[in-house]
DNA sequence: CATGAATGAGGCTTCATTCAT
DNA sequence: GATGAATGAAGCCTCATTCAT
């Protein structure tokens, strides 16, 4: 039945985020990946025939789960709260994105469709976004003098808020409060 | 005595800038940056000895203008909107920020120091908001029910929400007004 | 598994040896190290990741095995005769001390452990020769009415004195006599 | 009458040994150079057109004085120990000739010159130890059991026996009484 | 003469990727 | 499947040297 894997995408995935979370996308190598997992670097090459197609797939897999979540929130009474909750579990996210600008987009084909496929989970979240925003707006609640872009770009932007670790329900209230009526009293 | 310059630090900022806006910090070479200004690649080495010593020193650059912007701006009757202006004249700070984890902050002390000042700055822009928003609360104007840190940290992440060019006025316009009463009627 | 080995470390060695004896520390490169083997340049790299590293690992190599030699020696009869016997094996050793003056020491922690290794078994050298020398003090043969220190510093210089290759035998002869009796008649 | 000279070749001989001794010829750059002496770069290439033109042009002047000494002191009635009070005083010149192989000796027809003129003076070097050697032992002082080839290799080699400052009558005394008597008894 | 500026040549390194076992 | 070894491409950096003022 041939050689029993010694490693397998998930791991693959667990291993890059802690790496691109450690040490930034700088230091994220085949080489420190390699060594994170315990196997040679071309052992790699079996599950992902290219760095960027790793990458991708890896951020494929997060934002899969993002929207997920944002799937099983939208039914919510109050769907901004529950956005915001989301994004105290996946604030780290941002920071992947971040290496988008690094990747080659053109390295293959796989990469290609990885990175249209991100560009797309990313728009079914600005969509869901806007979704709730519209559906608040007509039930009255969310203001109707801005543009639903600019409102979800905000929504969308205080995911970088710094959390302190143990304090993310407090985060999650006072953002919360602060998107909903603004910093002024 | 000696030949007349054909580049300057200004010029090699403004350069820096267009690259690492156009291509990322993974484009920002001096191959890159010497083609772009049109010397040679070691006369850059004349005026940084170290990639990293350019770029941080350029950042530091930034920020100072930013910050210088922001002392003129605190005196304002409507200092929260201030800075809403500032940012949009410096929305590209912020992808500028997101190549500092590939930076070699060890490299040389030069670039040790430098790092120190952005930090510094940093600091110092947040200092600078905290400051207007106690003061806006002493006026009765800014809520007190939530932790300045992350009154804060919304401020600062506005500058994330997507300008569209030739829309500043209007941006401003409703990221202020968002800022102030939330997303709720 | 993986592939055989084209070079190994006694390769590198060598041809390391040969370069510097031909060409001074100067010439001594890994581009020209790699077309000395018929390797790639970055293959070398998968050895010694630094040429001080390879270069003073080995020195620490050749040094070892003269002192090595030493040991075997000191029991002899006729010690002193013993030591113009290895310089003879290994008069390019000087040769090869000269280029320490052109290693940065510093250049990595395993470059300073074999620096200081270097050292370390040059002391060793020094003192084997100290010991011998006054323990023939002790058994009447060499004289009393100079430093140890000095007499070590001639045995150790002769080494410079030129042999004419296949007058090895002859060279020993004469050296030891010399060192022996002086010029005197 | 024009500008006055801000350097003279004397000076630069001094920075030029001052460096090498402290630095290593691995340290010895006109860039050093320059510093050492407060000049530009470029002003020194007024003074010499090429590095090995600098240094083998300064080995040449050291080269010169020593040979001069020489030959004041082989009328002396002892003259291997004129010979030892000479290395007393140039005990650095080895370390200089050791820059030697660094040197590419084709650089310019001046440096192939002047490299010429070093050999030919390292020679008379050699030939008038030869010559004293050999008249030594027609006064029957000299032994005529050993090829004065090895003899003046002797003489020659002394010179890197390491010096203690402040010590130098005592190496000149000690060095000398083994030259003539040699280690033994 | 002196100099500040520019440059080219050459060496150093690091990885992603490919190969052969 | 897994691996150790080899490699090429690409970027980094340092000087000697040349140029123009």
């Amino acid at each position: 039945m041939g050689r029993a894997k010694t490693i397998d995408e998930t791991q693959l995935f667990q291993a890059t985020e802690k790496i691109i979370l450690r040490d930034g996308y700088a230091g994220f190598h085949f080489k420190a990946l390699a060594e994170e997992l315990g196997v040679a670097r071309s052992t790699i090459y079996n599950y992902f025939s290219k760095k960027e197609e790793l990458v991708t797939a890896f951020m494929v897999h997060l934002l899969k789960q993002v929207v997920h979540h944002m799937d099983n929130v939208s039914e919510n009474e109050e769907p901004v709260r529950g956005l915001v909750d989301i994004w105290s579990k996946y604030a780290n996210i941002h920071q992947m994105m971040h290496v988008m600008p690094y990747i080659d987009r053109e390295a293959t084909p796989l990469v290609q469709s990885n990175v249209q496929e991100m560009f797309g989970l990313l728009g079914s979240m600005r969509s869901r976004i806007s979704t709730i925003l519209t559906k608040e707006q007509e039930r009255g609640r969310v203001r109707k003098d801005i543009q639903v872009e600019t409102m979800t770009g905000l929504v969308m932007a205080v995911v970088q808020i710094p959390i302190q670790s143990d304090q993310e329900a407090r985060w999650v209230e006072e953002v919360y409060k602060l998107l909903k009526d603004g910093l002024y009293d």
